[in-house]
DNA sequence: TAAATACTGAACCATATGGTTCAGTATCCC
DNA sequence: GGGATACTGAACCATATGGTTCAGTATTTA
């Protein structure tokens, strides 16, 4: 199922593995930010974020809109869909396993106790 | 709400940003496999493939056992919880905005066919 | 119109990533 | 024991990442 590549994918969740950019998404959410704003906030060079807000948009998890001479930052689509969507497939799928596996190690520890304490901790 | 940095979560979605590395995941969430095994189905060296096992298993995602010469894979732990966690959270954030958003455009849309139909499409 | 503000782009830097090859080492099996 | 199998480690390579500085350009504002 889902065959693997998927760029889209590869961008949104590269995207979400820097402490920065998910402050930045953090922030965005509660609200609309300049590039100057998120700069300060996250004690950074100007150009240094515009990077960051640039994989965000790229990533569609973040849109812009230039007026006059301030860029507007705002949380962007619903890119996050679809990691949300690829996380709980298989997270979903596995709990599965690791349920089976849950009952084999309980049945497993409930022998040692019948058989005898001799190997605890 | 949650300081930023937490380098558990960078790790796990660096992780995740690679179309092989979450190939892979799904292939050991249907079965657990030798590197030999990962490496063929990917079409890469032992190398690379295992280099590839050793991120997923920095981050939590795989576990390894060597038993005599073969290194068995599996899914590991459930560190996919705290990524799966984190996305929950602000998609369900972002969404009420996205919601309050739509109700200003559906009735911006409405307004607009109300005053006459020029710029349809 | 001049100064301040907000951004952009190019260039640079150190380090990380995704891969390879090649030369081991350890284990299994005839 | 000797060959095949399964992996490991070091070295290398090209490219990407996360940052910087510095020199612009465009837009406000006094």
């Amino acid at each position: 199922m889902v065959q693997y590549p998927t760029t889209r994918l590869d961008a949104s969740f590269a995207a979400l593995a820097d402490g920065t950019r998910r402050g930045v998404l953090e922030r965005l959410g509660r609200t609309e930010s300049s590039i100057t704003d998120l700069a300060e906030t996250f004690g950074m060079t100007l150009t240094g974020m515009r990077k960051h807000v640039g994989v965000l948009e790229e990533a569609g998890l973040v849109t812009t809109e230039k007026v006059g001479r301030v860029r507007y930052c705002r949380i962007g689509a619903r890119r996050l869909d679809e990691v949300a969507a690829w996380i709980d497939t298989y997270h979903q799928l596995w709990n599965e396993r690791f349920d089976e596996l849950d009952k084999v190690i309980e049945e497993l520890q409930q022998k040692e106790q019948l058989d005898g304490c001799t190997n605890e901790q």
